[in-house]
DNA sequence: CTCCCGCAAACTGCATGCAATTCAGGCGCT
DNA sequence: AGCGCCTGAATTGCATGCAGTTTGCGGGAG
C-alpha cells in the first residue's frame, strides 16, 4: 500500500498513533482488562506491520495498561486491587500538587477551557458511560496540563489511565454527577487561590471516586478484537488527548 | 533490588539488559546528557540487532532519560533547568507517599538491608562521584521498594534516575556527605515511626538536594550550542503561565 | 579565505522472513 | 469417561533488507 507523504510532520508518527487509539479503547472501557492483544492482528488494523504494533505494545506496557508476557499475547492489564488503591494514592498525591500549583494561578483562558470541559461533561451525563468516565478523566489531565510540566502531566495521566482501568474493573454503573460537581466545585477553589482548600477538595474527591470505585468485582465478558477496534482504527486526531471537545467549541 | 520477579513493564532479556545498561551508564555520567546513542552502535555493542536496540531506546524515552527524535539520532536527555525543577517537585511528593507508608512497619530484614546500604554509601564516599551519587539514587528506590507498591517503585526511581541526570547538568563537585547523614536520620525516624516527622525529613533533605544541585540555571558542562539556545527558541510556547511568572530570572 | 551547494555516507523507519515457543484440540491410554 | 500426550496452527522473538531522511564533507564559486 501507498506510504502517504506524511502533510502534517507529526503525524507519521504510527507508534503514537496506535498508542493512542488503544489508550482511548481501554479507558472506554472498548477494550476490556484481559482482553488480547496479539500484534499482527493490531498490525493488520491498523495497517503496518508487526514491528510497529509490538512497539506500540511496548510504550502501552510501560505506561501499565498492557501487560507483555514472554512469548505470550499481550493483554489489557488486569491490576489488582491493591494496585489499584496503590494507583489511586499515588494519584491523590500527584492531583493535590496540581491543584496547588496552580491554586489562583489560572489565567482567564484556561478557566474557560476548564469550565466547558466541565460543560461538555454534563452534557455527556445521558450518554454512554463510557464518554462520561473519559470525559472525567480527561479533566484531570487537563487540569495537569495547565502546569506546564511535562513531568507532572505524563505521571497524572498515566496513573489517571490506570485508574480508569481499574473503574472498568470493580466499579458497578457509574454514576457521574456528583463528580462533575466537584469537579466545579474545584475549579471555583482554584479561582478563589486558597491552596489548603484546593488540595483539600481534590483530595477528597479522588478519595470519593477511589472508594465508588473499589467496591466489588464485577466482570463482564468481551467481544470480538477486531470489531472493537473498527472505530478506533482512523483515528480522527482532533482530540489529542485533551481538547474543547465537540460541544462547547469555544472560538 | 532484585531482577528476579521481573515484573519490569519491559518485556525480555535483551531489552532489559539494554535499558537497566543504559540507564546505569547515564546516573554514573559515563554517558552525558546529549551523547548520542545510535542504533547499530548499540545494537553491535550489545549484541543485538537495531529492532531490539530501538525497542530498548523506546523505552527509555518513555521514561524521559532518553530524548527520541523522528529521523535523528537518539541522545541522552538534557533536562531543561525548569523540568529539572519539576522532578524535584513531583520527587517530594512521591517519596514523602513512601516514608509515610513505610513509617514504624519496617521489618528487622529492611532495616538491616537499609544499614547496609548506607554503609555502603559510607564506603564509597572517597571513590568516584559517579558511583556515590548512584548510590544515593538507589537508596531511595531501595525504600520506594520496601513498600511493595510497583507504581510507586516505578515512578520514584524514574524520577530519581532523572534527578540523577540533572545532578550532572547543573550541580558542582558532590558533597555527598551531608546525604548521608540525612539517610541515615531517615532510617532513624522510619524505625521510630513518628509519620509527621520523617515526611519532613525526607522533604527536607530533597529540598536541600535539589538546591544543592540546582544552584542556579546556568549549565556549565560542554554542550551543544544548540541545547543551550533552545529555550530561546520557541518564545511563546515557553511562557509558563504557572510558577513565579514574574521572578524567574531567564537565565 | 569564506560561503554555499551537492553528493555520499550514516542513520532511522518500517516491513518481511525465519526460528522458537505457546496454544488448541484430537487421539490413545487407563 | 477422564487424563495426558502429541501434533499442527497460531503467535512471538529477533535479524535483516530496503527506502527515505539527515549529516557531514569536499569542491567550486564569489
Amino acid at each position: 500500500m501507498a506510504p502517504r507523504i506524511a502533510s502534517k510532520h507529526e503525524s507519521s508518527d504510527k507508534v503514537g498513533v496506535i498508542c493512542r487509539a488503544l489508550r482511548r479503547a481501554i479507558i472506554e472501557q472498548a477494550l476490556e482488562p484481559g482482553a488480547k492483544l496479539p500484534e499482527d492482528s493490531l498490525g493488520e488494523r491498523f495497517g503496518v506491520s508487526r514491528t510497529i504494533a509490538r512497539h506500540a505494545l511496548g510504550q502501552l506496557a510501560a505506561e501499565g495498561l498492557v501487560e507483555l508476557r514472554r512469548n505470550r499475547i499481550a493483554v489489557v492489564a488486569t491490576p489488582s486491587w491493591q494496585e489499584a488503591r496503590d494507583a489511586f494514592d499515588v494519584r491523590i498525591e500527584l492531583e493535590r500538587l496540581v491543584v496547588r500549583q496552580l491554586a489562583g494561578k489560572l489565567i482567564k483562558a484556561q478557566i474557560t477551557a476548564l469550565n466547558s470541559h466541565v460543560d461538555a461533561e454534563d452534557a455527556a451525563r445521558d450518554g454512554p458511560d463510557a464518554v462520561s468516565i473519559r470525559l472525567a478523566t480527561e479533566f484531570h489531565i487537563l487540569l495537569a496540563s495547565m502546569t506546564n510540566s511535562p513531568i507532572l502531566v505524563r505521571y497524572v495521566s498515566e496513573v489517571a489511565y490506570r485508574c480508569c482501568l481499574t473503574l472498568s474493573l470493580y466499579s458497578r454503573p457509574h454514576s457521574s454527577e456528583c463528580a462533575i460537581n466537584e469537579h466545579r466545585a474545584i475549579i471555583a477553589g482554584l479561582v478563589k487561590g486558597d491552596h489548603d482548600k484546593v488540595m483539600s477538595l481534590m483530595h477528597s474527591h479522588l478519595d470519593s471516586v477511589a472508594s465508588r470505585a473499589l467496591v466489588a468485582p464485577a466482570p463482564q465478558r468481551g467481544r470480538d478484537l477486531l470489531d472493537i477496534l473498527a472505530p478506533y482504527a482512523d483515528e480522527h486526531e482532533r482530540a489529542r488527548v485533551v481538547k474543547l471537545p465537540k460541544v462547547a467549541r469555544v472560538r
